[in-house]
DNA sequence: GAAACCAAATCGTCATACTTTTAGGCTGTG
DNA sequence: CACAGCCTAAAAGTATGACGATTTGGTTTC
């Protein structure tokens, strides 16, 4: 998953100071300033200069420099780029761009899952909801978001596209985030654990209409909850 | 928004051959190989390596060379991975799930649109959709086809979601290769264009549930259109 | 037959030299 | 003074040779 070696660990102190806005927009960095500044050689800088080109968060142009493109270019959906905007100072604004994503994408990928899931990924749904009920009766925190995340993943993968299934991972860390966020306050909502469930059987059942539904009550509920949480 | 010099060419090359499934899943490919074959020296090869291990497309792995990842592992949301794949082989998979996320984000970015939209955007967005119903009229299919990428852009814009704005050139790829495909038949469907105009009032006065049905049709139909032709 | 070892292949990194582009200043002319 | 064109230097782009690190797969040895 990671980025390897030493552009990796350039690319780990550059993107986060990017994302975060502490190298702004419009910012230009030479490359033997980047050489001097981490101790390796033009190698390393260029090749970790090109995946951020890549991500378009800089270009690169002669005589100029390496210059900080607008947030407006990057490529958020970008796993990386992600997982530093979370990390940071943009981490509001991300969460909120995720929580409208997911209002979107999940209840759509559960209609589609409805029709498309195999036999196999109805049976770890419904297992995956037994699992969950389970782990929040007995307020075990971290396997309950373990099965959380595992629930949406699924979700999103068995609807069968794989633009929705990419986002499994996305929508992971956002549920990591929010627990780390709110640090585990309280058991998580029955209400919301009986929707899992209803999500799960409709699926199975392959009513899509419902799955549809109690996964767009879910997510709603979890975007409102965020916006309350943020102001 | 292209990526420059001589690795970029070598990317135009080797993204589309792996898109394409021409050079499969697996297969392994040797950096001095690549040097020969393109007749580029070592810095370029593995620059543009760099790039197609950013979108998770190959991994290079020492002793053993340049594999190429699993589908399931790239980056589906790269702009580039997605223009790599409409024009080859993987089309018609590459357009369905387009199609599906349409379905998911254009409708709940049009509702966002209604209450988010700065007053230029609505003013834009009216204009455009008087200018869709002329040149449709007018059975002008380029400029048509202009402003209904336009339109669609616009929407997932003035959403405020920065991720839903993204897609907005990709929308526009998408809407570019349908005509192609059906090689312009028929002029626009009067009806197709009667959405557009009720998604654009919709917006412009803050009607959130209507603007969302409207744009719903309009994608749902868009996809159902595509199912049909793809059989 | 298994475990330890060794060697070759390949990527990873560094250092250096040369090329290409281009921003920005300089110069000369009307 | 204004403008056009040239010129220079700065920075990235490319090429190449050398060496280091790692991993695979065979080979030796017990």
């Amino acid at each position: 998953m990671e980025i390897q070696g030493l552009p990796g660990r350039l690319l780990d102190e550059l993107g986060p100071a990017i994302a975060s806005g502490e190298i702004p927009e419009g910012a230009v960095l030479r490359g033997e300033e980047l050489e001097e500044r981490f101790g390796v050689s033009r190698t390393v800088v260029r090749e970790a200069v090109r995946i951020l080109e890549g991500m378009r968060m800089v270009a690169s142009r002669r005589r100029v420099g390496i210059t900080v493109q607008p947030k407006s270019l990057w490529d958020v959906f970008d796993p990386l780029v992600i997982r530093w905007r979370l990390a940071g100072a943009d981490r509001p604004a991300q969460l909120r761009s995720l929580g409208s994503l997911r209002v979107a994408v999940e209840p759509a990928a559960a209609a589609l899952a409805a029709t498309q899931a195999t036999d196999d990924d109805r049976r770890q749904l419904s297992s995956l909801a037994v699992e969950l009920t389970v782990s929040a009766r007995e307020a075990d925190l971290t396997t309950f978001l373990a099965h959380d995340i595992a629930f949406h993943a699924l979700v999103l993968r068995a609807s069968g596209n794989e633009m929705f299934a990419h986002l499994g991972d996305t929508v992971g860390a956002v549920l990591t985030g929010r627990t780390e966020y709110h640090l585990m306050p309280h058991q998580p909502e029955p209400y919301a654990i009986r929707l899992h469930r209803e999500v799960a059987d409709a699926i199975c059942s392959g009513n899509a209409d419902e799955a549809e539904q109690a996964m767009r009550t879910i997510v709603t509920g979890a975007l409102a909850e965020l916006n309350q949480q943020l102001g």
